[in-house]
DNA sequence: ATAGTCGGTAACAAAAACATACCTGATTAT
DNA sequence: ATAATCAGGTATGTTTTTGTTACCGACTAT
């Protein structure tokens, strides 16, 4: 019996939390997961050349040349190309990608303390509520 | 003048590193956008109701439904369901969640100071390289 | 009677992420 | 000659994530 328009539609209806916002957007831009791992790699090693960031993630080409890009266009990397035979080109975090690394190494410390306890509540979960 | 698999093909090598998987795995898990909002949410109010929630960060009843399933599911939130009338479900974060509260919000700090910066580098790189 | 609240779910559409394979051009190593 | 290296570009697909819309039951307020 769907007589059309007369039940309740869910509207969006974001206007408060302003700075949750803000915040999104820039966790949309540096929160996948290649970007993280290559200022965490940068961050180690302090410069990095393409096929050396590509083997030590397992990234593909195409998602590392991607990533690559938006970092520096986001002003978190800085890339050298020095036009030799064969081309070489330099990665290294800029000032603000370095200051970067601080909050992200929280976040992967948090990560390495946690990960077994995350697995139990888990199991715990999947059993309890049982699919 | 293709004569089939003679070139060379771009297998994944992925051996090093070997902090990165698992910190990768919690960024895959807890590092999406809208968990770490509703986490910055829920470590500010305390204790929050789903439509709450909802209203604060403009985010659909379903991808809100989802997020917090896997954070309950993850051992970060906890869900206490009222069976009144009209139902009243409330979240809030468990001890493990509250520990997280810190890095995220070392990210989120840094994400509210170096928007604007990011912002200016993206015009000078959109400006340089030109589309 | 009709619309609204509450906390969701199911079905579907759109978008983003990711994978795979192949291409370049100059050069060196075999 | 042939293959390999370097740093990518391009083309094409698949998979995952995200968003939209409608719907539920049980009640209240108009």
């Amino acid at each position: 019996m769907n007589l059309g328009h007369t039940k309740g539609t869910d509207m969006l209806e974001s206007k408060e939390c302003p700075d949750c916002k803000r915040i999104n957007e820039v966790l949309t831009r540096v929160g996948d997961r290649w970007s993280l791992l290559v200022i965490i790699s940068l961050s180690e090693y302090g410069t990095l050349r393409f096929n050396e960031l590509k083997r030590n993630l397992g990234i593909s080409q195409r998602m590392l040349s991607l990533t690559l890009k938006k970092l520096e266009r986001d002003g978190l990397v800085h890339r050298t190309y020095h036009p030799t035979i064969p081309p070489k080109v330099e990665y290294k975090l800029t000032q603000m990608g370095k200051s970067f690394r601080e909050p992200v190494s929280a976040i992967g410390s948090w990560a390495l303390d946690n990960l077994i306890k995350i697995d139990k509540a888990r199991e715990k979960y999947d059993v309890t509520v049982g699919s």
